[in-house]
This record gives structure tokens, C-alpha cells and sequence, in this order.
DNA sequence: TAGGCCATCTGGTCCT
DNA sequence: AGGACCAGATGGCCTA
């Protein structure tokens, strides 16, 4: 069978190799950023002009509907954000995907959902590993070895897929920007 | 202290 | 005309 796992790496490990085989291990959560709550009055006093040019009244009632919109806009966005981190695998505590991170694990994990259900209809079943730790997303991963599988973390990078994909020493290699997930056997039977 | 992340403001552009 | 969307600018907070 093509054995499929993923790996939560740290931030700052600039690589990743697992040998075909080996035990996967969570390496470090270490940098995962602590939750934190922008509260309404933290940013009072940015709502000043830029400039100190007086608008003129009818001007500034609009421009001040305006921002009104676009602070509810991007409220609005951040909600959607939120309900994407709570449907993705859970993280360990005090621990938050920026957006960034939120979108590029969502497009893992997706991924992940697609290539298991193809290897649902290759082989009969979902690996025991698979459905242990991966599936369904609402039940989280309560600090296992975590995540999705995914050819590509980095965010820099703009490949997709297999690119880096080792095919003869059996392990992903990518650069990394907070974690990495990688294949980490593809043992065939 | 530098850099990352974020919220907010702002003006431009497009759409209804 | 007014709203939605977007990107640049700005400044605060946090962490290494």
C-alpha cells in the first residue's frame, strides 16, 4: 500500500528528511504564536486623519461611512477566517494560524481529504493511521503527531505539488516558513 | 531592536 | 451615486 503521514515541523528547521520506514514525530510546536485579541479601542488612536487637512464635511461623512464598511468588511473576512481555522485539524492550545497560514493549511488539507479518498477507491480502505489521526477535522489532532499531509509549506514558494518530492531517498525536502508537512514513507507492498 | 502580523485608514477602481 | 473591493500606508503589539 502507498503509506501516506504527515509531520508538524518548527518554523525554523529549514528542512525536513524522513526516511522511508522511520517513525514520524512531532519535531516542535515551539513557534506557534500565542493567541492574541485585538480589542476595539487598541487602535483609537490611529482613526486620526493622516493628515491634518480639515475634509470638508460632506466629504468626510462619507469617508467615514466608508471606513465603517471596510472595518465591517474586514471583520467579516476575519470571521470566515475563524470558521475556517475551527474546521481545520485542531492545534495545540493558545495556538492560532495567521491568515496566511490559516489559507495555505486549508489548501493542505483539502489535498490531504482528496488524496485519501483516492486512495479510498485504490485500495478499499482508509489507513488506520489516516483515519486515527487526520479524520475527521473537528477532532483535532490533541498534540499527536498532526496536520496534513502536503507536498508544499513554504510560502515563498510558488510550486505546486511534487516538485520537491524525493523520489529516490523516499523523503520531502521543502523550505519552511512556520511547518512543514511532509510524505514521510511510501512504502509499497 | 528588527521583523512579522495585524487593524485601520485611505483613495482608486469597478459594479449595480 | 453609493457600495464593494483592493492595495498601499501607517502604527501598535509581540517575539526572537
Amino acid at each position: 500500500d502507498v503509506r501516506l503521514a504527515a509531520l508538524m515541523a518548527d518554523i525554523n528547521t529549514s528542512e525536513v528528511s524522513v526516511k522511508p520506514g522511520e517513525e514520524f514525530t512531532m519535531i516542535s510546536i515551539s513557534n506557534y504564536r500565542k493567541k492574541t485579541t485585538h480589542h476595539g479601542d487598541k487602535y483609537t488612536n490611529r482613526m486620526k486623519p493622516k493628515t491634518g487637512l480639515k475634509l470638508p464635511k460632506q466629504r468626510e461623512n462619507r469617508r467615514t461611512k466608508a471606513n465603517d464598511r471596510e472595518r465591517h468588511r474586514m471583520h467579516n473576512l476575519n470571521s470566515a477566517l475563524d470558521v475556517l481555522r475551527s474546521v481545520l485539524p485542531a492545534l495545540p492550545d493558545d495556538a492560532q494560524l495567521t491568515k496566511i497560514e490559516t489559507l495555505r493549511f486549508a489548501h493542505n488539507y483539502i489535498w490531504l481529504l482528496t488524496e485519501t479518498l483516492r486512495m479510498a477507491d485504490s485500495f478499499g480502505q482508509i489507513p488506520d493511521y489516516l483515519q486515527q489521526h487526520y479524520l475527521p477535522a473537528s477532532q483535532g489532532c490533541n498534540g499527536s503527531p498532526t496536520s496534513v499531509i502536503s507536498p508544499e509549506w513554504d510560502s515563498t514558494s510558488t510550486s505546486s505539488s511534487w516538485q520537491s518530492w524525493d523520489e529516490s531517498n523516499g523523503f520531502y525536502k521543502g523550505g519552511m516558513k512556520r511547518f512543514s508537512f511532509c510524505i514521510l514513507s511510501h512504502n509499497q507492498q
